[in-house]
DNA sequence: GATGAATGAGTATTCATTCAT
DNA sequence: TATGAATGAATACTCATTCAT
């Protein structure tokens, strides 16, 4: 067929491209999908209306994109984190580390998790995008931890349910939603669990 | 001021809204929030297009409704849950319950719960009353709990977790989005996380 | 025909009718003609929607009626004013006094005043009611006039005249529109134009 | 902040939006302002919906460019004639030509003049756009015959005063509306007070 | 490649009028 | 007569996408 999307090959084209990228991701952000139009994009990154549609086939084309971006952010300091262990692994002082780690790269990426698990629910492709995502991370942290010999029983699972848990508590923790909850003490249920799973 | 939306007294008219709600309900289900028009919502609700402005102040009006039938979907089957319970408690017991209610009630209203935490995170007003249902959800929980017996420590925060991994694992579970995990096993990690909470 | 409109008969029927005239009249006032719904109406006159129509062709009709109440708030101080004219007239004293008249009256109805010119220049009917009113105003002060020994040559354009200049006058000066303008000034002139007239 | 209106540069732009403001003028000179639709206004401009509202914040924006159009129709001419004034100034011969030229201007712009009072009586907007075009035109003749000499006192006043007696007989002449008025009789009243009062 | 003007289908909301009760 | 719920056509405005330059 007539592929209308360019790949751009050239350095200037692909600046623009990203630029184009960061927009969307800071709008997205900001306001959410359907508070976004193409046109603010464009404007943000500096360029004019009808190009954006020469990097991309259409206004989702740049969520996916920037699903990619938020994914590297929270991709790049996990590998960052996982390159740095060494074996032995202690779990009790590692659940520390874990949910620090987690919540100060959720509290830079909060919005736009928002913003496209939001989309994620009625989009086929950007849910799958995400699940792919999950899969990759979970897997990558079990390669590591098998290679540091960690051969727990059921390891994917349980970084799984760990990944879970501590994702949604720091969701919470960062928004500090309820406000009767003691999120220290919550912590400390976060750090156990983990460790309980491990023993 | 200019209360333009009425409040239906007459049974005809009670039914009416009903149907907008349930039109509602099932659209914002199927197609989500911006996915769904108001024309469609009185398509399907058998009325014309100016009497859901005479039920409902807007769109979103429309949605919160939407909202408390989802509420009420998941409070009742609970409080019904919650009134059968007896003293003394056996958590081990429990757990399997509570998982396989969890389950039950997500299956019925699962789209729902899409639609609506994707609205959640773009508007405060559907947020709020999510927060507080949450909040009271929680709240009751910890009350019956009390009342027949349990004297743990920091119990509401202990109630919100589990609320939170039960409900996380209900949502995965449901979907079986993750083809390489073994939901059985991972069923069993979230019940012994519940029973350790409240050893 | 099937003529919908029913003229009441009934004592009750003829205080509805009057009832939803003057909710019409302070609406049209208030807010205009297209600021102005029927429910409203309906509303503040104390009556269904539906009954409106009873009474009413349609909204226009209500306008038109409450066209004469406007006609009569100012037919009636000025019919009493000429009932106590009597000979010989003195101009010089006459002109204050018919422009101290047109203030009062135009004070309180420069609103509906502006609300239906609005209408007259776009629909017939309504322009017509106008002219008409104005004719017959001019007329009855012209037969007043003659009645009384006044002669003087052209005397309907005089009258004529002198009604578009003082209702000019009082229009600005009710709403002292432009800061510059000494009112005090320009009433003079209005007098000393009168009197000049019929000398 | 987000100035969406386009301020057209290129000469097809222009032309576009000119070809707009006359469409709008021609239809609410034709309709009113409530009779016209942005779609109409669109369609006779030759033009998608969408682009009217790249070049006008929205529908009333569309009529305040009418109302400048409108006064620049009057202002024009009228600049002209004064141009063309050479002292020392002959009320006696001047006041016909005065009369003429309102006659000739309003009968060029009387459907606009009616449809735009019509808005200025509930819009602030348009009503103060007129009350500054009419002090401006004040003040501009009042210069003009000063600097020609004319030294009357309350000038402003009087040219004022002047102006709104010369319109109203212009409206009433160009509609003939009352049939029993000799409007040339009317008109040598009209021409008799403007001489009066600058004697 | 790049621009930004132009398109036009799409949408929430209003409101004069009707009609079942 | 009277009610007020119901109708549905009408309308201002938006925005993803296209296209002439």
């Amino acid at each position: 067929m007539n592929n209308k999307v360019r790949e751009p090959k050239q350095i200037r084209s692909v600046e623009k491209k990203n630029k184009i990228i960061e927009a969307g991701y800071e709008l997205f952000s900001e306001v959410g999908y359907y508070g976004t139009n193409t046109a603010e994009i464009a404007k943000r990154a500096g360029v004019s209306t009808g190009i954006v549609y020469g990097y991309f086939k259409d206004k989702k084309d740049i969520l996916i994109c920037t699903l990619n971006i938020y994914i590297n952010n929270i991709f790049a300091p996990v590998e960052k984190f996982l390159s740095d262990l060494s074996s032995p692994i202690d779990f009790t002082a590692l659940a520390p580390k874990v949910i620090d780690l987690t919540i100060k790269v959720h509290a830079k990426n909060s919005k736009m998790h928002e913003a496209l698990h939001s989309l994620a629910s009625s989009d086929k492709d950007v849910s799958a995008e995400f699940i792919a995502f999950e899969d990759n991370l979970t897997l990558k942290i079990a390669e590591k931890l098998q290679s540091l010999g960690v051969n727990s029983h059921n390891l994917q699972e349980k970084i799984h349910f760990c990944l879970n848990i501590v994702q949604s508590f720091a969701h919470e923790s960062v928004y500090d939603k309820h406000s009767y909850i003691d999120y220290l003490a919550m912590r400390k249920m976060v750090e156990q669990t983990i460790i309980n799973l491990f023993l």
